[in-house]
DNA sequence: TGATAATATTAGTGTTTTCTAATATTATGG
DNA sequence: CCATAATATTAGAAAACACTAATATTATCA
């Protein structure tokens, strides 16, 4: 009956907001660097850089670095899965 | 490609608070007036309402009304599995 | 009908989150 | 070593959220 209640909504939280969902919808399953994540989402860099850091310390998202550029990528590909099931069953699709 | 980013954040956010997911969690497959939810949640009962409510106008909740009584219940049983999943792979239990 | 039980709503306050702007850090190549 | 590119950090203001306390609503039953 023990649900880890306060962890599990911890994470929730980290991947509940539209610019963090966005990046990981971005993202999928490859590996990109701050600067294209920056492009693709349309807000600063600063921003960008809060939002990932926020999910790598929840350990949602791991880091590789090359040379002085670092690339982010999802930990788990099973988040995936639950984000489109997530948006399946409760915000389908109009036209 | 379209992830219908806003609208998923907001129901991952409807359930990414520690109360709220105790309610879930508390609820289960089964459907329990809000009284029961107080007392096993331990919180207030405008505090409990409020969070219901938040949770029903999202469709995460549905409702029954028996007399002067409300029940509420989940009304995508995935639901569970999903948060499930998400505590497995990011809660690990200790112990 | 009037008292009571169950639930919902509202207003206000304190806390948390988010964003922006400025600055710092790290690594590279010339 | 210096200029530059890529990323991270910080501080502060604005917005969103959550809680409490008080009150309202709805339905029952005596």
């Amino acid at each position: 009956m023990n649900c880890n209640i306060d962890c599990t909504a911890d994470v929730l939280k980290a991947i509940a907001h539209p610019t963090r969902l966005r990046i990981l919808c971005t993202l999928n399953l490859q590996e990109l660097q701050v600067q294209t994540l920056v492009e693709k989402t349309g807000t600063t860099q600063s921003n960008i850089s809060q939002h990932l850091a926020l999910m790598k310390e929840r350990k949602i998202l791991v880091t590789r670095r090359d040379a002085n550029r670092i690339f982010y990528r999802i930990r788990d590909p099973q988040l995936i899965e639950l984000i489109q099931l997530m948006r399946d069953i409760y915000c389908p699709r109009a036209a």
